[in-house]
DNA sequence: CTTTTCGTTTGCGGATGGTCAAAGAGCGCT
DNA sequence: AGCGCTCTTTGACCATCCGCAAACGAAAAG
């Protein structure tokens, strides 16, 4: 296999503060993936075999109750880490992770992550600032469904997205991949019935515009004083 | 001041697979705590100057939201590590911990924590091992909450409480501290009214007893049942 | 171009569970 | 023993939000 390019990795927060060698020596080790849209990098309860950064394209990361709900996480964008499990011991994946456009991403045997984050302390430093920064955003999310109400969640549920993917347009803010009522609602503790309902609502107000798993955020300021309850 | 017993936290299995020369370098450094029932450990949003180990007691870890509601994150038993923000990159305590009895602990400069880790691996792993289990945790209260209705997380609550710290007595498992419905409430994201009416029903039912901050539960199997909800 | 599929909208009914209010009971304190 | 505080119970009311069902529309498939 030819050595990857390193400007693929290159400046990412991931990668921060590693030496160049080291990051070649890393990148050896890579295997580039082609993930296409709606196809999954990995399954629930599956043995963590590998960790992932992603290059390219979205990915929601989702978990299946046992009577066959589902919940997203969260979604990833390019240049975050995917599949860490094994970084703070766990054997097997707790959620599945399903590309939600096409995607490109590195993969590593799990077993490297250990190396690598002896090799550079950076690298061991970076991940778990990622895992801190993820505790803190589910343990938020657990506030928000238990003091707030659905309206408030899915308000915020759609600035999360804007923040991460977020594209300018003539209109405002558009999310940049195909994003379905239902998907909204899996984030959200709701159904896609409410989310419409809300969406129509909003767009009365002049506050999106949405379509065909498409929205966009006219005016996120409005929207932001609704998600904290101050409107 | 006099080196403390290395019995105090021999077997706990945040220092499994120690040297014992380096659990004595390690007792070295802590100071012992003594937290009188209902003071905070720390104050979320204060500056992670330590983490601890508790040794004695229960502790009540909590979020308040902008508008002053609580939300209970998790209960600490004995032998649980404490305020370890730090070891992912945070500067300062994300959550309140506050002592519901009298408590002792063991606290560390957050500064020594890196060192404990780079000196023992084995030490760092259990850590993150740690906020591994407390980030499914936190994920699986995810899902609960965007799936199952109040009387079922009622239900997960008690019955985590019970794997916690649930006593053996003629009438059934009785939670060993003193527990509020509002505490319940809390942890469930609903109101002491609901879990007021929802444990005077269970117990027309015989599923459980309960008293002033006191919840005994009888048949702890159907109330697994009901929590499972296939019942 | 036609057909099918999939996402969306919307109405209606109803249950869950929150809010408000007031009374009751257990416990510590003096 | 009596007082007062806090926790708990219970009732009544009602808003939120879910479930069901049906229709609609736009994109994809043939």
């Amino acid at each position: 296999m030819s050595r990857l390019d390193r400007s693929l990795i290159h400046g990412l927060p991931v990668f921060a503060g590693i030496e160049p060698a080291e990051l070649d020596r890393i990148l050896d080790s890579a295997t580039a993936l082609r993930v296409p849209d709606g196809s999954a990098v990995f399954e629930q309860g599956e043995e963590a075999h590998s960790f992932f950064v992603l290059l390219d394209g979205r990915v929601r990361v989702v978990k299946t109750t046992p009577d066959g709900q589902q919940v997203t996480m969260r979604y990833i964008v390019p240049g975050e880490l995917l599949g860490i499990a094994q970084a703070l011991g766990r054997t097997d994946y707790p959620a599945s992770a399903v590309a939600v456009t096409d995607c490109v991403a590195l993969a590593w045997p799990s077993r490297l992550w250990r190396k690598f984050a002896d090799v550079s302390p950076a690298f061991g430093a970076n991940t778990y600032k990622t895992v801190g920064i993820r505790l803190d955003d589910v343990q938020t999310q657990v506030v928000e469904m238990a003091t707030q109400q659905v309206e408030r969640r899915v308000a915020h549920s759609l600035l999360r997205l804007v923040g991460q993917s977020g594209t300018r347009t003539g209109d405002g803010i558009l999310i940049d991949f195909p994003l379905s009522r239902q998907d909204i609602a899996e984030m959200s503790g709701t159904t896609l019935h409410t989310v419409s309902r809300l969406l129509t609502a909003w767009e009365k107000k002049g506050l999106v515009k949405s379509g065909r798993q498409k929205v966009t955020v006219v005016e996120p300021h409005r929207l932001l004083l609704l998600a904290e309850g101050r409107a």
